[in-house]
DNA sequence: AATGAATGAGCTTTCATTCAT
DNA sequence: TATGAATGAAAGCTCATTCAT
C-alpha cells in the first residue's frame, strides 16, 4: 500500500506548505517535489497526476478531521453538547494548522469543477456526521420536530465555513476557537423550537 | 462611456454563458468573442484584459443584485420581514438566471486571489445591507440584544451561500425559491432570543 | 501631389517626434495619428502603409540634408575645404534637430532589412556626393592617387556616422559640431599621401 | 554550468542560422528550436527568454572575437602592425562565418534598445582594445601626439563596421579580407602625423 | 476628405507528464 | 525505486489596416 510509505505523506505535507505559501496557481509539481525532497518523476510513482495529489491531500487531512470529531463527540450525551464539541473541534483543528486552513478555505477552492466534485465526496462523511447530530436532536426533542435536516445542515456547515474563511482572510489575527461558543448559540437557536 | 455601449453588455453576457457552459478554465477570450459575435480584438476595446471582463461581470450582475434587494426591502417594516424578502429575492434572482448561478457559485471561485479580492469589494455592499438589517432587528427588540453582528452576518451569508451552492451542484433540480421560508425560519431562530 | 498638402508633412513630423520619444517599436500608427492631430484612417490617405511613412520620412529629411550640403560646398575651392564643410554641415544639422538625430542614428536602424535597403537607396545620393569630393581631391593631387574611393567613402561615412551615434548615445551632452575640425583632420590624413 | 552542455551551443548556432536566413523578425523561438533539433520548451532550460538567446549569442561569438584578436596582436611590436592584424582578423573572422556576419551587421541591429545596450556592453571590450593600440602608438611616436583617442577609435571602429556592412549588403560577393591592407593604410594615415 | 470602430493573424512561455538511465 | 532532462500543447493580447458613414 503506497499510502503507508513515508514518501506518500511527505509529498502531501509538501503540497500543503507549497500551496499555502505560493497559492494554488503557483503550486507547480516541481515546487512540491523540491519541497518534499524528491525528484519530479518520483511524484508520479505515488500519485496518478497532480489532481490526485490534491484529492489525496483532502482525503488524508479531512478524513482525519472527521475521525477526530467523531472521537470527541462520542462521550457527549446531548445533541447540543455534540454540536458544541463539533464546532469547537472544527475551529480548534484549523487554528492548529494554519497552512492547512489557508489551503482548504482559500486555495483549494480555485480548483476546477471536477476536483471540487471529488472534494465534495470526501465532505460527505462530515455532512453525515452533522446529519446524525441533527436527527438525534430532533428525536430527543432538543430540536424542532419540523426542522428540515438538509437545510439545517447547510446552515451549520455554511456558517462554520464562512466563519473560518473570514478568519483566514483576516490573516488569522483573532482567536477563532474563542468564537465557538457564540457560533454554537446561533446555530442552536436556529435548530431550536424558536 | 463604454459601459453604455451595446457591445459592453453583449460581451459580459457572452462571458456568463461561455463560463457556465465550459467552466472557468475553458473560457478562453476567443470563445467569449465568438459567443458575443465580435472579433477577439474587439474585446480589448471594451475591457483592459481578461480579468477586467470577469470583474466587470461581477460588478454589473451583483451591483444590480444589491440594488434590487434594497428596493424590495424598502417597503418592509420589521427586520424579520426584511430578512425574508432578502432571502427570497436572493434565491429568486439566481433561480431566474441559471447560467449566472453557476458562474457565481462555482466558476468564479476558481479565479486567483487578486480577482477574488476585487470580487469581495463588490460583496461588501451586500454585507453592509445584512448588517443594517441585523442592527435594526437588535434595536427593535426582534433580535437578541447580545447578538454578535459579525457572526450573525456570517451565519446568514454562509447559510444562503451554502444553500445556493448545494442547489447548483445538484444541477438545480429542485425549486430553490421554495426553500426561502424554511431558511428564513432557521436564520430568524438563530438571531432570536433563543 | 500629396506631398505638398499640409497633412503630409504634418504626419511625417509627428512620426519623428513619436519615434524619438517612444522608440521605434513603440511608435504605433495610432500614436503618430494622435500626435499629428488626425484620425488613424487619415494616415492611409497619404501613405500606403506604415513602412511608407518611414521611407518618406527618411526621403524628406535626408533629401533635404544632401541638398543643404551641396549648397554649402558649392562655393569651396578645394576638396579638403569641401570635406570640412560637409562634416561641419552634417554635424550641425543633426545638432539642430535632436529628435531627428535619435530617429536616424538609433531608432530607424531597428527596422527590418527591407526598409533598410530602401533607406540605403536614399543614402546613395549622399554617398555620390562624398565620391565626387574624393575624385576631385585625387585629380587635384590633394589626395593620394592610389586612394580607393569606395573604401575612403566608407571611412568617411563610417567615421561620421559612428561619431554622431556616439554623441546621441551619450545623450547629446557635448557639442557635436565642435568635433568637426578634429574629425576632418583625421579623415584628411586618411585620404592624404601618408 | 549550462554553457558547457552541448545543447547550449547547439541552440546558439541554430539561432545564428535561423536569424541569418529568415531575418530578425522572422526568427521565432519555434523555428530556432526546430533548427536545433529540440523541442520549444527545451530552449527555456538553457535560456531565460528569447532575448537571453540573443545576448548569449553575441557574448559567445563576440567574446571569442576579442580574445582571438588579442592573441593575434600579442606578438606584434608596433601599433601599426597591431592595427593591421586587428583589421585583418576582424575581416577574416566575419568572412569565415557568413551567417554570423549577417546577424551581427544587419539583423541584430533591429533589436530593441534594451538588447542593444547589452550588446554595447560586450563591445566595450573591443573598444578598449582599440584604445590600447592607439595609446601605444601615441607613446611610441608612431601616431600624432595630438590624436584624440576617442575620435580615432570612432574612426577605426566606424570604418571597419561600415566596410563589413557594405560587404554584407553586397551579398558578400567580393573578398573582404583582401581589403584589410587598404583599410589599414587609410586608418594609419588618419592616425599619423599628417 | 476624414473618421474611428472593428478586425484577426501571430507568437512567447509555462508546466504537467514521460521515459531512458 | 528514483531520477530529471526533455517534451509540446495551449492562450492572452497587440496593432496595422479596412471600410461604412
Amino acid at each position: 500500500m503506497k499510502k503507508n510509505k513515508p514518501k506518500y505523506k511527505q509529498i502531501i505535507d509538501a503540497a500543503v506548505i507549497v500551496i499555502a505559501e505560493n497559492g494554488y496557481h503557483q503550486a507547480q509539481v516541481s515546487k512540491i517535489a523540491r519541497q518534499a525532497g524528491v525528484a519530479d518523476g518520483t511524484i508520479y510513482l505515488y500519485f496518478k497526476n497532480k489532481e490526485d495529489i490534491l484529492i489525496s491531500l483532502f482525503q488524508e487531512k479531512m478524513g482525519n478531521f472527521v475521525e477526530k470529531i467523531e472521537e470527541k463527540i462520542a462521550g457527549k450525551d446531548t445533541a447540543a453538547e455534540k454540536l458544541l464539541m463539533m464546532v469547537e473541534t472544527h475551529f480548534h483543528m484549523l487554528s492548529e494548522d494554519k497552512h492547512l486552513a489557508i489551503v482548504t478555505q482559500l486555495e483549494l477552492r480555485q480548483s476546477n469543477k471536477d476536483l471540487r466534485l471529488k472534494i465534495n465526496d470526501v465532505l460527505k462523511g462530515y455532512l453525515k456526521l452533522v446529519d446524525s447530530i441533527l436527527i438525534e436532536g430532533k428525536e430527543s426533542g432538543e430540536f424542532s420536530e419540523n426542522l428540515d435536516v438538509r437545510l439545517a445542515r447547510q446552515m451549520i456547515f455554511g456558517t462554520m465555513d464562512e466563519t473560518v474563511t473570514s478568519w483566514v482572510m483576516n490573516e488569522q489575527k483573532y482567536n477563532l476557537t474563542a468564537l465557538a461558543g457564540s457560533v454554537h448559540r446561533l446555530l442552536l437557536n436556529g435548530c431550536g423550537k424558536g
